[in-house]
RNA sequence: GCGAAGGUGGCGGAAUUGGUAGACGCACUGGAUUUAGGUUCCAGCGCCGCAAGGCAUGGGGGUUCGAGUCCCUUCCUUCGCACCA
């Protein structure tokens, strides 16, 4: 055995070892049939370039979970993919001229490589990419198959319209309002997309949550609020138009104050709006100008609430109240009916909007012992009371009035009890060039024509470079001009692609059955869904988890599946976060300084007193944490790590440095503990060897000293099966085994009998660690059992006889404050630890004198002297 | 703005069911070995205090014999908000 951790020739050997034995192939049935299976799965990547710190986390957290479950006898699949369609790969081919199928195929080759250096236990023969026609023609096939089934149909939807470029931006390409490329104003379009009715399935998802007891708290909390199944009344204020009776509709779940309501506001996309603005040109450019800016309803949010009235007025459907209609920027098309009744005295909202625009506020609910005032807004406002101000319903409480109102409303067909979603549609249209073609002809004579399923699939052109302006399927003649295969006349194909969310919403099945040539999926996806556990960033939290749960519902009710959801339990790691640094220069302008070139001054008691520039040991500025991004130049890359440690110490580093759902900052400081820690582990191993092998203890009388030490060995063995199995919290872990580790080194005794409790241990923290750092166990478990394979050896077992212990340490306190510990015996009881307790020096130092009110004994914990 | 989570030494974190706050590791300080050391080993290390002891888990308040953990309130950070993936 070598005496020295060499990591290069370890983890060379074990991956040819791994790759020699088929080590990571999984057994589809029947013959992995006879072992439980465990579909152990991490979120595919997206073809980048290079991975990162956040790859490496979620990888390794997946690789320790297969490795693990395989020790314990399941037929494990941990499979690998690319999510390689996406914006990513247009901008890199604007920026070098090189086709987004090329980038995206050499960064594929590069990360496997980068992966395999990890020594992640993958099946590799189920390799897929979502840009292989063999894989996205299932997208086609299913979008058909939802097409038919009414899952699937045309709308129109509103994008960000850059006017220089001529071209749709995705949110993250408008910067404060602004197009990336051009700086033009972005405006808001109307066109025709393409949406999934999600909404139909809205009460299953919502109530399949409560089946879904792997998945965490937060998760399910954010889905349901996402979801938003909200009880309200649907409210028709009458006008007249045209001489025709007409009714605006809103929705609220507060109907109990809607004799508060003072006015009402529409979105600028409403039709009552835009009928509006044709005779008020000041009205017209309001509603223009909250037709620019970008899309995303984060930035809505944060407007300052700005509104104009309409000068049409509609009736308030108990009173026949004159109430004016307002244009408000605050209401959301997309959300309800696009309008909403304002009731300033009892929402914040509306309240802020009346207060700016002198609308009357009217109190009609009375929260009991709560003063009302309509000068200044109190929380308490939007609490439920009793209707005050309010005609035949005052006194009535919240369900009261809510049920009496909309009874009088259903009366006089003004409207009805409803039930609302803020879950939408799935728009999954993008006018882009690299995703899956959308399999549908346009056909001047028979309209919109799916592409029949013996023509799929619509393959994407792979050679074509996009230049920033429009979609260049479009101007591809070869890709547009096709047969209508109704009419055989001369037709378009649509040049819209799919959302990229698509391809991740079942790519967890195809790993199943990646080969299958005529069918989206086969038996062996019946075999091996559900997923037993998904490892993915918590920011995937909503959209991408819904959308595979909402597929995977569909692919079950077309008879494909017959799991209802698709992962069984979820971890969802932190993000990895990383400082940002700058300099500003002269004229104001920001550079991004990478933190690997940065070096932090520390004083002699360890505390940051400064960060300088390595190259010119000039200091610059930090402007807090962030996500590892382009645009701040703070990302790491794992390689360096790699290549100077090891895969092993970084895998190691990583589990350790904090559990796996917190959100990790990034830094490098912890790197030498976790390589130290592994050369002392080699070394502690070659030492014994050296001297020879022993069998591993089995049984026979123990100094007190061995004794102590299986104790700690058998306590380590429970503590981390249980962290692997049950918390999945790896720093605590390996913390567990490093403490046994120290008290190992303490051990003199050179007996034959300490040399097989020795072997022993050794053996079972070779054992324990490997999931996490499996190519140096693999190495030394052949020392400690030549001809031995570490990954086909069973997880220990706790020796339960090792564990008793006849006494126990309990902690003394005095009014709740510690004051010493005491011995006593394990069997002893309430009566018997309350005497020790009181009798001892510790306790009666605090006591003396001083009459005792109360002891509280917690039996092999503490007792509490109370005076 | 709305929804979700988090805040513990100089740093990452531990404390799993309301029961010893700071395990384990990093950094730092002192020493030994080596003198080739970015090696290894030993010791110290929350704050105040000579000590006894006191204080301390973002801030403020509460419940309890006992609170990092439960409740109220407040501040800050991160994630998501539907076209980044």
């Amino acid at each position: 055995m070598q005496s020295q951790y060499d990591p290069k020739s370890v983890e060379q050997e074990a991956r040819e070892y791994w790759e020699r034995t088929g080590a990571f192939r999984a057994q589809d049935p029947p013959v992995g049939g006879a072992r439980p299976k465990f579909y152990c799965l991490s979120m595919f990547p997206y073809p980048s370039g290079k991975l990162h710190m956040g790859h490496v986390r979620n990888y390794t957290i997946g690789d320790v979970m297969s490795r693990f479950y395989r020790m314990r006898g399941y037929n494990v699949l941990q499979p690998m993919g690319w999510d390689a369609f996406g914006l990513p790969a247009e901008n890199a081919a604007m920026a070098n001229g090189v086709p987004p199928a090329k980038w995206t195929y050499d960064n594929i080759a590069y990360m496997k490589k980068q992966l395999q250096s990890l020594g992640f236990a993958i099946d590799w023969e189920r390799e897929l990419a979502t840009c292989d026609p063999d894989y996205y023609r299932w997208n086609q096939w299913l979008f058909l198959r939802m097409l038919e089934k009414g899952l699937v149909y045309k709308k129109t939807g509103t994008v960000n319209w850059d006017p220089v470029d001529q071209t749709v931006l995705a949110n993250e390409q408008v910067i404060d309002g602004r197009g990336w490329r051009t700086g033009a104003l972005v405006e808001k379009r109307e066109i025709p997309m393409y949406y999934m009715a999600i909404t139909k399935y809205a009460e299953e998802l919502l109530g399949a949550l409560d089946t879904l007891s792997g998945w965490p708290e937060r998760v399910k909390t954010m889905q349901a609020n996402w979801i938003g199944k909200s009880h309200g009344v649907n409210i028709g204020f009458p006008y007249e138009l045209g001489g025709e009776r007409k009714l605006l509709r809103v929705f609220t779940t507060r109907a109990d104050t809607l004799m508060g309501t003072t006015f009402c506001a529409v979105a600028a996309e409403h039709p009552l709006a835009a009928l509006a603005a044709k005779s008020d040109k000041n009205l017209a450019a309001f509603v223009d100008e909250c037709k620019r800016g970008s899309v995303m309803e984060a930035e809505l949010a944060q407007l300052d609430k700005k509104g104009m009235p309409t000068g049409l007025f509609v009736a308030h459907p108990i009173t026949g109240e004159k109430i004016e209609v307002w244009v408000g920027n605050y209401v959301l098309m997309a959300y309800g009916e696009g309008a909403v009744m304002g009731v300033p005295g009892h929402d914040e909202r509306d309240f802020a909007f009346a207060k700016k625009y002198g609308l009357p506020i009217k109190s009609v609910i009375d929260v009991e012992g709560r003063p009302y005032s309509i000068y200044a807004w109190q929380p308490w406002y939007a609490d439920y009371g009793k209707c005050v101000n309010s005609g035949k319903y005052n006194g009535l409480d919240y369900q009261g009035a809510v049920d009496a109102i909309a009874a009088d409303l259903k009366k006089k067909d003004l409207g009805d009890k409803q039930v609302t979603w803020r879950l939408r549609d799935w728009g999954i249209s993008r006018q882009r060039y690299w995703g899956t073609p959308i399999p549908i002809i346009h056909c001047d004579a028979c309209g919109d024509v799916p592409v029949p399923d013996k023509d799929l699939p619509v393959v994407l052109p792979e050679d074509l470079v996009p230049d920033g302006t429009g979609n260049p399927l479009a101007k591809t003649p070869s890709f547009l001009n096709c047969i209508c295969p109704k009419c055989g006349k001369s037709a378009k194909r649509e040049t819209d692609t799919m959302d990229t969310f698509v391809d991740s919403s079942w790519y967890f099945m195809r790993y199943a059955c990646p080969d299958q040539a005529k069918a989206m999926v086969d038996e062996r996806a019946e075999y091996w869904m559900a997923v037993d556990q998904y490892i993915g960033g918590i920011e995937h939290a909503i959209l991408h988890l819904l959308y595979s749960r909402f597929w995977t519902k569909v692919m079950r009710d077309l008879g494909l599946v017959k799991v209802d959801e698709p992962f069984a339990r979820l971890l969802t790691q932190g993000m990895v976060l990383n400082e940002i640094f700058y300099r500003k220069s002269g004229d104001g302008r920001i550079t991004y300084l990478n933190p690997a070139e940065i070096e932090l001054k520390v004083d002699d008691k360890g505390v940051r007193v400064g960060a300088m520039l390595r190259s010119d040991g000039k200091p610059v500025e930090s402007d807090g944490i962030g996500t590892m991004s382009k645009s701040k130049n703070n990302g790491v890359d794992p390689q360096d790590l790699i290549e100077k440690y090891g895969a092993d110490t970084a895998r190691q580093f990583m589990m350790f440095a904090s559990p796996p759902e917190d959100t990790l900052v990034w830094s490098d400081s912890g790197i030498e503990g976790a390589s130290r820690f592994l050369r002392r582990l080699w070394r502690t191993v070659y030492e014994h060897v050296v001297e020879g092998l022993a069998p591993a203890y089995s049984g026979g009388a123990l100094s007190p000293e061995l004794r102590a030490l299986r104790f700690e060995l058998h306590s380590t063995v429970a503590k981390v099966t249980d962290d692997y199995a049950r918390r999945q919290q790896y720093n605590t872990a390996i913390a567990a085994v490093m403490e046994f580790m120290n008290a190992l080194a303490k051990l003199s005794d050179a007996s034959a009998l300490a040399r097989s409790v020795r072997q022993e241990a050794l053996q079972v923290v070779v054992l324990l660690l490997s999931p996490i750092v499996p190519h140096i166990c693999h190495a030394l478990w052949r020392e400690l059992k030549p001809a031995g394979d570490v990954m086909r050896e069973p997880w220990p077992q706790v020796d339960e006889s090792a564990l008793v212990q006849d006494e126990v340490e309990l902690v003394l306190q005095v009014n709740g404050k510690l004051r010493g510990h005491m011995r006593a015996p394990k069997s002893a009881g309430r009566e018997q630890l309350e005497k020790l307790a009181l009798a001892h020096e510790s306790v009666t130092r605090f006591t003396d004198g001083q009459a005792v009110k109360k002891v509280v004994v917690v039996p092999g914990r503490l007792v509490n002297v109370v005076v």
